[in-house]
DNA sequence: TCGATAGTTCGGCCCGCACCGAAACGTCGG
DNA sequence: CCGACGTTTCGGTGCGGGCCGAACTATCGA
């Protein structure tokens, strides 16, 4: 059965829930199943689903990272499909659907967003940590930082890394996750650096937090 | 209901016939519903509530002329909108959609196309045919005109006037209809000016037509 | 005034598909 | 290896909506 491609592109916006997911994932940003699920108050099997379709029509790409799996926006094309889309639509004057990144936020159980970006890119800088293509080892010396502000880096009794990079979707660039990721969070809280807002993922920088970091990690925040 | 404004266009152009409309439209002339109807095979009155729904959104006019009703996209917006999704679906080049204007066609009873519109300038520009805002009339030179190449310019028993504008929508201006209209293709056909063609509704020029037209009415074809 | 034709409305049928819960699968961390 | 958790697959249900034919309206032309 041939189809005019106008269907095509018109059935996989149809919907009012796959509009939604699209509508979501336009700030730019990559989400889980289960992220978009409570989003959109449906359940995650309906979501699974309908980013299935999404995906083998092209118009979202997925990426795998651990147990999670990250959808986003296949390309700018499409983006800029959707968005001019959305403005044609009450020839209402395209609301900027970009959102702000967050500066500050977590993800899961460490840090993210643009502050963690460069805390890595700086522990790269200053040899605290290597990262080649696939690992990430802690030098010697990053093992003395961490240590030294109260982070436990011994090596664990379990499988987890210590350390290990995590992509930033927002940012489209890594940060530090583990067991060491995971520590500096709890650090940061635990003194007060960081404190968390009503958000579910999103925490601020005290005052005194922003001089720590500065002394510590060598930039400005 | 609160719908994702995604969803309302993408609903509209879900359905495999509402996108064959709309494509079809896109040659960027306007069309009856029963011409969509032929063309897409379906019934009369499944067009009639597939145009109803695009009109109601906004994305295809209407304009009445008589018993027939010229359905044409809305406005540049939508077709520019509509032109960028189609290339969008698999990366094709955008394949030209519009179509090659026809210079001669018929218009139900009579000559349209690009020769029809000027052949009806030209009886305005020489007095032939008198034109205001609603109404046409016949002078006594262009009953004269017609008279002389054997069309039948007596006032009719029946209540069709003897001229009337059509709007030919592949060009947007008028041409020549009405009892005089009819006659004066009738008279073309009969003295083999023009012969009819494969299609519906295509005719040509002979060599001997080209020549009378231009003596006739002092336009070059 | 009347038949022919274009278009719309209405009623009813039926298919496609969005939805959910349950179960299966894969990865993480203990 | 095991429990927890994120994700996907599967079966079953219900509803929206596209389709047609028939009836109705409007216009044209005789």
């Amino acid at each position: 059965m041939e189809r005019n491609p106008l269907a095509v592109i018109g059935s996989l916006l149809a919907d009012d829930t796959r509009a939604g997911l699209l509508t979501a994932l336009m700030d730019g940003r990559a989400h889980t199943n289960s992220e978009l699920a409570r989003h959109l108050q449906v359940s995650a099997s309906t979501v699974s689903e309908h980013l299935r379709k999404l995906r083998d029509s092209g118009m979202v790409a997925v990426e795998a990272q651990g147990r999670h799996r990250y959808f986003r926006i296949a390309d700018h094309r499409i983006a800029d499909m959707l968005e001019s889309l959305g403005a044609t639509a009450l020839s209402v004057p395209a609301p900027p659907v970009a959102t702000a990144v967050a500066f500050a936020r977590t993800c899961y159980d460490h840090l993210a967003g643009e502050v963690a970006v460069r805390i890595y890119g700086q522990l790269v800088d200053d040899r605290y940590l290597i990262a080649d293509d696939e690992q990430v080892h802690l030098t010697t010396s990053g093992l003395e930082l961490f240590s030294d502000i109260g982070v436990d880096v011994a090596p664990q009794a379990s499988r987890r890394p210590l350390v290990r990079s995590c992509l930033d979707w927002s940012q489209r660039r890594h940060h530090l996750a583990g067991a060491v990721g995971a520590g500096l969070l709890d650090t940061m809280l635990l003194n007060r650096w960081l404190v968390r807002q009503d958000g579910p993922r999103k925490v601020r920088f005290t005052r005194s937090g922003r001089i720590a970091v500065s002394a510590t990690f060598g930039i400005q925040v």
